[in-house]
RNA sequence: GGGCCGCUAGCUCAAUGGUAGAGCAGUUGACUCUUAAUCAACGGGUUCCAGGUUCGAGUCCUGGGCGGCUCACCA
């Protein structure tokens, strides 16, 4: 075993055989302490140096050498666990003098024990006089440069042990994300939900249109795919008879990367039987609030140079978005009857793509063919998603769009879905379930016949049997949990929040193009 | 896959086409209230790789590698 940098592997080495040559065990097994840093400077944070001299107060605590700054026969130090920091004075007349003689071989990195009681330095901070002192562990590695910390993007994503352990946004963010966690279940345990496990291999790749990734199982010799969506499963419980179930787990897609994209990301979904979409829009509201105040203090958070306000979401059609951010460039201005009138769409996406080509904008694709829905569609997201900075929930999707969900009573050109966006991008994707056999049937066999990479191979048999045994009015979601964290944490990737993203393994360049 | 940007000591970064440097980290020594501790000395380089231009290339040119951002597919 041998790492970079090797000099300094060599010493640290050799030094942690010199702490052995002491009689100290090299990789001792543990150490009782009274309280974790964070506790202690929670307790003692307001007790003063003479409060502290007249109660002494003598504790145990452990955790990696961050800081250290020897004076001869003495030395300040700073140990970090729990996310918290705490000073150390070491005085040799104090330890005694074979525990310095240790103590001279620590790094920066290496573990230890310290028992001793509080005190304050002369500038006031808080600080534990060590008595005694435990070898804990040693850092063969240096830790990240101390100055600038760890900045090396790839090293933060690949090592990520080392941007934990240098940058405290970083533990911010994965604490943050464990309590947003936290709080989704308590928020659906208290509203009668159950949380369910399904399946993470299926047979049929269904319920959202992405390529899956394949593998195989050896007894039953069957290909298996890694679900793309939890959704056909959980609607197969409100069958049975749990009517609100939610599921906290990872989709798999085998598509793009990006700062919005990691191929595997985590999905709330949720089923709520005798419910309709609008019944989810008011409970989404109700639960993005609360987590943004839990998380941030407030329903108003910072992302970016904005300041997102998840305390009023506001609501629009899809058609209302379209018009709202309208390029000024196109005439004439456009108007949500002139969007509606059948086989427009049309004409007013070649206004916009004249328009793109000179402003330099991406162009929307669609041709004589395309229906009106679907152009509807693509200028939504070229117009207005980009632009959905503040909360806003759309309502009102093409039905071509939604191949899942029922249709409006009063207009079957909308579906009964909603979607929700944020900083520029949806977190949140909700409908009234279609929970007639007969039309989801037919949708399926439509989806596999148009084919494609995205489309199922087969048609879900078994889901179609489950909706013919019936399924109650249920509304379903699905909450971006990743997309959520980071709005939450003022976070522009997605790798800043999961942590341990998919990154090109190194090297892997060289044996791509192999058997293919 | 396209476009833009980057790659110099372990880390963060300098260096008109003219002897490759600084701070931190490291090593040695001094130092019993420091906190970017301080002071003194020392070691450390295939300037991403391969070609080319040139008397001379970290710098200019061509090709390649790796990475980042971004656009397209995707939540």
């Amino acid at each position: 075993m041998q790492f970079e940098p090797i000099d300094q592997f060599a010493q640290r080495r050799k030094n942690l055989q010199a702490i052995q040559a002491l009689g100290y065990a090299a990789y001792p097994h543990k150490f009782d302490a009274t309280s974790s840093i964070p506790q202690v400077i929670g307790k003692f944070q307001g007790r003063d140096a003479a409060e502290l001299e007249a109660q002494p107060v003598s504790l145990r605590v452990a955790g990696r050498i961050v800081a250290l700054r020897p004076h001869g026969k003495a030395a300040f130090l700073h140990l970090a666990g729990e996310g918290g920091r705490l000073q150390v004075y070491v005085k040799l007349d104090v330890v005694g003098t074979s525990a310095y003689e240790m103590f001279r071989l620590l790094d920066l990195g290496d573990f230890i024990g310290v028992e001793g009681s509080l005190f304050r330095t002369k500038t006031g901070e808080l600080t534990i006089r060590a008595e005694k002192l435990a070898f804990l562990s040693k850092a063969l590695l240096p830790l990240p440069e101390k100055w600038h910390g760890l900045a090396d993007v790839e090293i933060r994503y690949r090592q990520r042990y080392l941007d934990l352990i240098a940058n405290e946004k970083a533990r911010d963010n994965f604490r943050k994300r464990a309590l947003l966690i936290a709080e989704l279940r308590r928020f659906f345990d208290g509203r009668r939900y159950i949380e369910v496990e399904t399946p993470m291999m299926h047979s049929i790749a269904g319920g959202a249109t992405a390529r899956p990734f394949i593998t195989h199982h050896n007894t039953y010799d069957v290909p298996l795919f890694l679900r793309v969506a939890p959704e056909l499963f959980l609607k197969r419980l409100i069958v049975g008879g749990m009517d609100r179930v939610y599921e906290i787990n990872r989709n798999f897609r085998n598509e793009g990367v990006g700062a919005k994209y990691n191929p595997e990301f985590t999905m709330l979904e949720f089923y709520q039987a005798y419910s309709d979409y609008r019944d989810l829009m008011d409970l989404t509201d109700e639960l993005l609030a609360s987590v943004a105040l839990l998380l941030c203090g407030n329903t108003t958070v910072p992302f970016g140079e904005h300041m997102l306000d998840f305390g009023r979401i506001e609501r629009l059609t899809m058609h209302e978005a379209i018009v709202r951010h309208w390029p000024p460039g196109p005439a004439p201005a456009l108007t949500v009857d002139a969007l509606q009138i059948a086989g427009a769409p049309l004409d007013i996406a070649k206004e916009f793509n004249d328009w793109a080509v000179v402003n330099g904008q991406p162009r929307i694709e669609v041709g004589p063919q395309s229906p009106d829905g679907e152009i509807i569609g693509q200028l939504f997201e070229a117009v207005a998603e980009p632009n959905l900075i503040q909360p806003t929930t759309i309502v009102d999707f093409p039905r071509e769009l939604s191949p899942l969900s029922k249709c409006r009573a009063d207009n079957p050109a909308l579906a009964e879905r909603f979607e929700i966006f944020a900083g520029g991008f949806e977190i949140a994707n909700g409908y009234s379930e279609l929970n007639d056999p007969e039309e989801q049937e037919r949708r399926f066999q439509e989806q596999v016949a148009a084919g494609g990479d995205e489309a199922p191979k087969s048609v879900d048999e078994d889901y179609i049997r489950a909706l013919a045994h019936g399924m109650p009015p249920t509304a379903g979601e699905g909450i971006g949990v990743d997309r959520l964290t980071m709005l939450l944490t003022d976070s522009r990737s997605i790798r800043e929040v999961i942590l341990f993203p998919l990154l090109r393994p190194l090297g892997s360049r060289e044996e791509a193009g192999g058997p293919f």
